[in-house]
DNA sequence: CTGTTAGCGCATTCAC
DNA sequence: GTGAATGCGCTAACAG
């Protein structure tokens, strides 16, 4: 890798008129200008970032955390705040967590370091004073999938509670009085919020048991189909579940379709997302509709609007709603 | 941010003990390690990466370069760029690059300069020889999505030519004689070469016309949903059209359904990668599979390889297979 | 218009 | 065991 040093030997001037013609190229004679370019593209100069960075207080990046890269619940989400980012001409880099809360600060850090102008921390598992701290010392920090409470103007959030007790109303109304859940990730705050706004409406409606019938499948299709057999023969008189996203009531609905258990009379589904399949198979999965693209989009707009004081958030909804779709499962 | 000064003043040791105790902490004493630590945790410091960068000549790091986050081709790729890095400890950074070769070159610059191990980077537009200079220059730098001859190697690919061929040999056995193409961006390689493996069987059996009745829609559903009208009116002896994408052959079922085309009796559609929503869909999409995940894990262990010594490619086959999947739409 | 110099934060010799 | 000094590559004063 050239550098600026080669570049002045080479070109026979000093690294600082180098480092002109890069960066303030008008400031520089042309005949000089075009002798310091040949020995530039000689060499295959270019700037070193890490140094670029190490020097100045800014960089043009905007950075995201997230866990994953491959399902549409992360990347959908992803795609919005990389708009938000692009709009601002900021380069969006995307630092994969590994599902872990020292990845999720890991990533973090490298971020900060890398001086993003912006960061949207999509975080699962962090614990909440960590994130607070976090977004205590840094204003241009956005938190999307929750809500830290003292800095709800910087999440990109919904409301899971309620959400939770949209299900269990949904499925109360169908007439259902014994009803179970398929959970997320345990650590996940998510899992934990959902599952009590289901659990209240439930127990209100004086069907609640201690504890509701449930089982765990990490938020994952395959999990999910291996592990309902099970459940369901252990709980024999439920006549609905709550799946707390898309993926894990398709992987319910295989192992129904295998197993010849009839969806909804034997057994009705609600999830959460409305991920794209879920209108398309047969039977087209009710579930409660999040806006992942809108949530990525203004969590980016919220952590560039700490870093930038012409970007406006006025009008910005960052608690995001949601929507009950019904459909053939329910 | 708290630097390594800080935490020599805070601790009264010199800003080499600190460095010490966070790199090596066997070489310091006890108790000057422990009061080192009590002032870290006190200030909350965390050392800068870009400095960590600019010094060492290496970082836990590995880099991919992806010119969009949100759909499910690149997501789908980058899960398993993702999982090859986790295998070998490293943390994925992933960069998008706005989709223009400035963007693909400046996201490769930046991942080069952060010391990243190995790189993936998945180029549609940056010219040629200057990919085989980057590779060239960089062992550990391997390609996705288009092979680069005298580093084949190095790039994890489909053959795209025998891909046109097969939707044109498909077509042709369907007894379809006037054929269309709906085209990705111009300017991608994957572009061309698909459509000369199409066009020269279309040819060879005596159908061809120059050109082949065609447009681009580059690669999007909403693009390819707009602009079909205009071109089936233009052209309404076409009875069958290769979409070089999953994703814009949706686009122009959307419209079919609409406007009252049949698929298949009006209009036979054959298209390249089968998503998951293909084969859910009605009518269900016929089209060319190809294994996505596979194509990313085979490029990010190809990247490891020319970094790590340990890392074993044997068995790994680079040239990845494609498959016809015959369904409803042809 | 161009060159010299200091310093960004850190790891690493080399002395003590 | 610990500290002082050097340099990674670059930019931004400050001189000339």
């Amino acid at each position: 890798m050239a550098t600026i040093k080669d570049v002045s030997s080479e070109s026979g001037f000093s690294i600082a008129t180098v480092s002109r013609v890069v960066n303030n190229p008008d400031l520089v004679a042309r005949s000089t200008r075009e002798r310091v370019q040949r020995a530039i593209s000689n060499l295959g100069y270019v700037p070193n970032s890490a140094a670029r960075m190490l020097h100045k207080q800014t960089a043009s990046y905007g950075g995201l955390v997230s866990s994953s890269f491959g399902t549409e619940y992360h990347s959908t989400i992803a795609e919005g705040v990389e708009v938000a980012f692009q709009e601002t001409r900021l380069l969006c880099i995307n630092v994969g967590s590994n599902m872990t809360a020292e990845g999720e600060l890991e990533a973090y850090r490298l971020l900060t370091n890398f001086q993003c102008k912006a960061i949207v921390l999509h975080s699962d598992r962090l614990e909440l004073e960590i994130l607070k701290r976090l977004m205590h010392e840094n204003p241009s920090l956005a938190v999307v999938g929750r809500c830290v409470d003292g800095f709800e103007k910087r999440c990109a959030y919904v409301d899971n509670f309620e959400v939770g007790r949209g299900a269990a109303r949904h499925l109360l109304a169908c007439g259902h009085r014994y009803v179970g859940q398929v959970l997320g990730h345990e650590e996940y705050s998510v899992t934990r919020v959902r599952s009590q706004g289901f659990t209240q409406v439930i127990e209100d409606a004086g069907f609640g048991t201690d504890p509701l019938p449930q089982f765990s499948a990490n938020f994952s299709q395959v999990t999910a189909a291996e592990r309902v057999e099970s459940f369901l023969v252990a709980q024999p008189n439920v006549t609905a579940l709550f799946c707390h996203n898309d993926q894990m009531a398709w992987g319910v609905m295989d192992y129904c379709k295998r197993a010849g258990v009839r969806i909804p009379q034997d057994l009705a589904i609600i999830a959460v997302d409305d991920l794209k399949l879920s209108q398309f198979m047969k039977p087209r999965l009710s579930t409660i509709a999040l806006p992942l693209n809108q949530i990525g989009y203004t969590a980016g707009r919220l952590a560039l609007a700490g870093a930038l004081d012409n970007v406006k958030i006025s009008g910005l909804q960052n608690l995001i709603g949601h929507k009950l779709i019904v459909r053939d499962t329910t």
